[in-house]
This record gives C-alpha cells, structure tokens and sequence, in this order.
DNA sequence: CGCATATTTTAGGTAAGCCTAAAATATTTT
DNA sequence: AAAATATTTTAGGCTTACCTAAAATATGCG
C-alpha cells in the first residue's frame, strides 16, 4: 500500500521530471512540497526500498518504471477530476486545483475507469494539459511557450503549465484563455516582457506570465 | 483543522446515536472503527478538548452540537457521493460504499453544494437512506423495519439500514431492491425468521436479514 | 587547484494515531 | 453484598512524517 505522502512525492518528483525533463534534487522535491530537505531524503529512501525511486546519495532521484506508472496514474485523477469539477460542476477553472488535489487520491481503478467514460474520454482537462491515458502514456502535444513565440507570428492558446490560482485569474482578467488568438508584437530584451494581442486587445504581460503560458502555431 | 481520523470517529459516534439512540460507549466505537479500546479512549480526549464530544471517564461519549453537525456533514458528504457513483457513474448499490468513505473526507463547502445541485437536490440514497440537508437535519422517515412487520401485512421496501456489499448482493439475489412490494406471509417464533413475498416470488430470510430491510407500511 | 558557498545527509526530537498489558472501575451473578 | 466478569482507562511502546541543527559532500569562483 502506498500513503498519501508517498503519492506526493511521486507526484512531485514526475513533475520536476516533465518541467525540467531531468533527475529531481533533493531541493526541488523539498521546494515543490513546501517541506524540509531533511524529510525528503528520509523519504527518498522509504520509496527506494519500496522500489518506487531510484536514488543515489547526493545525486538526485528518479522514479523507477513502476513509480512513474503510479505519479502518473495520479495525474490522470488529478486531469480527469479537474474537468469533472469544471465541465459537469460549473467550477471555474482558477478553482479546481485545490480540491482536485484531494480527490486525485481517492483509490478506485473502477472509479477513475467510470469517470473517464462519464466525462467522454476527454483528451485535455480545463487548462490544456493533455490527460495521461490508462496505460499511462501522456500524449506529446507540440505547443511551445508564448515566451517562446517569434515577434510578428500568431497563434493559438492550448492551456498553462502552472496551476495557480493568482496565476489563472489573472489571465482570467487579461481575458486569456484556451482557443484566444494571440499575437506576438514585440519581445523587450532588457526583461524578456511581451507586448501581444490578445483576440483584439492589446495587452503587456512579464516573462514569467509568458513562461507558463502554452500555444500553438497557425 | 479536524483530521481523518477525528472525522471517522465523529461518524462512528453519530452512527451508534442514531442505531440505538443513546450513548457510545468506548466498546462500541472500538468495534465500528476496527479498533482497540485503549485508542478509542485516548481519541475521545482529544475530540472533548477540541469541543467535539461530551465525555465522561466511564459514562461513554455524546456529540457536542458542534460534533455533530461536523458528523452530519460527512454523513451528507457520504449519501450524496453514493448517489452519485450510483446515479451518475452506473456503480451497482452494493459497491459504492468503500468509495464513498473515501470521497466524504473531502473537504469543500463549494464542492458539497453543487453536487447536491448537480444530482438534482436528492432526498434519498440508493440505499434509501435519507441525505442530511445542508442546514444539518436528518430527514425523519417513519418506516419500520422488515422484523417488525406484522404477519399478513403488505409493504414496500423502502431501504436498508447496513451498508455491507454481502448484505446487499444477497438482497439483489432474492431480488430485494427499493420499491419492491414485501407480504409478510409468517415468522416463526423459534428463531424469528421469516416467510415473506417478494413481489411474486416466495421467500425465506433471516431475522438478521429482516432486521436491516426497511418497508412503508400500505 | 583550493577555499568559500551551497546542497544534502545524519542525528536527534516531536506529534498523531495506533498497539498490548496491566490497573482501575463498573456491572452482573450468586 | 461480595465475588466474578466485563468494560474502560492508564502506562509504555511503535511507526510515520515531519522538524532543526550539525556534519558531510559537492560545486563554483578566484
């Protein structure tokens, strides 16, 4: 049996995996949690003898085939639930991540099978993240950052990268979300801010915005 | 911040209130809860200094007006997530209840409210049970159980009062469901056991059966 | 390259929630 | 009402997951 803690380092750990695409440091998980890099080694080697990581002092840790199967069975509840709460609920997608965060733990294969078939085998949840499938593949989707975004070309919104509540509502505000059309009028060197077109508007957003914001290109 | 465990055993506590109407003693709650009498005491402590119970050493435990609208609110977090599972997701009444126990410890106000709106205000559960409303109440419901059915008297089962998935998968064996027209046809003094007709069909059940069944009397 | 700084691990401690065994109290039986 | 039995509480221990402080190791800069 695997705990609630243990699920969130693996969590974690895949998410430093698929952000940074490399072995997770004892810091990262530390920060990631909000918790002690004293309790993340300690716990590193709990998962090591569980055989869900592999970890080698001082050297950072990954996850092992079978610990990356349950980090990421665990991001398809949290995906799937997320819509749930969004599509069938009326939440607003600023607002789900706390409580999908609870309910990505509940242990029932036959639930996570029965809500996917209820919600419609959706391919994306409310952000545009793409929903990990049952044999635990997550599906590439080949979208770059706005930050990433030449000046002078356009393209479409497909989601974020970072579930943050002041994050969402502020692109709630600049009217930012999945399927805009967007347009990259100039880059400032000094601060790597953008001035873009959102739809018709014209709005200034920061590099750290730009970042965490996903498109494709027309 | 109230914990699982504290919540778990607030339920356990308000469940002995309702079944038999009086205190919990250690005993019995140590039994609902699958453990020892000395951690049951020690629980209880806890829970009287948080407010939650009234307890006295060796005279049981009662809920406080706080503890038991606490208690309420899982048990309405409960029914509404069966009837989801059941309603909603296609689950079988007799499989939803270990889900269930998980999806009531979520904690979200918002989240209760518009899956209530979301199913559409139900009364009951698919067992019969009757969902708490927001404001705390347990909708009373004057049924009686199938023991206490007068010998040659019609009813209609109404639900059950035990939550268990062998229980429940012998009641859909003899075709026990909710809604189901009953005939008290005998019982027999010795070990009042029961003679009874299930819509057309003759049947023999237990008093242990009989006990958990619940009817509205023509 | 060697020293300063940053990162990681170890050591030792805490709180929650469980346990068993023994002691205290309550209840039932004779 | 005293003895026998049942229930409850206390005492002392265990595990998980956290913490801080100190020690060990790695990294980066002059």
């Amino acid at each position: 049996m695997i705990t609630l803690s243990e699920e969130n380092y693996l969590k974690a750990i895949l998410s430093i995996n698929l952000n940074k695409n490399n072995v997770a440091s004892t810091n990262e998980i530390a920060n990631t949690l909000n918790t002690s890099a004293a309790s993340v080694t300690e716990m590193v080697k709990k998962l090591q003898d569980k055989k869900l990581v592999i970890y080698e002092k001082y050297k950072g840790v990954n996850l092992s085939a079978n610990g990356r199967k349950k980090a990421i069975e665990i991001l398809r509840k949290h995906r799937l639930w997320e819509t749930f709460l969004v599509k069938k609920l009326g939440f607003n997608w600023s607002e789900v991540h706390d409580v999908a965060e609870q309910l990505e733990h509940i242990k029932s294969k036959k639930l996570t099978d029965k809500l996917n078939r209820f919600l419609k085998y959706p391919k994306f949840d409310p952000h545009g993240e793409p929903i990990p499938t049952k044999n635990g593949i997550i599906p590439t989707t080949n979208r770059i950052t706005l930050s990433e975004m030449p000046v002078n070309s356009k393209g479409i919104i497909m989601g974020v990268s970072l579930d943050n509540k002041e994050f969402l509502e502020y692109l709630t505000k600049l009217n930012i979300s999945i399927g805009s059309k967007v347009y990259a009028i100039d880059r400032i060197s000094f601060d790597q801010s953008m001035k873009i077109k959102i739809n018709t508007t014209i709005e200034y957003i920061s590099k750290e915005i730009a970042q965490n914001v996903l498109i494709k290109i027309k």
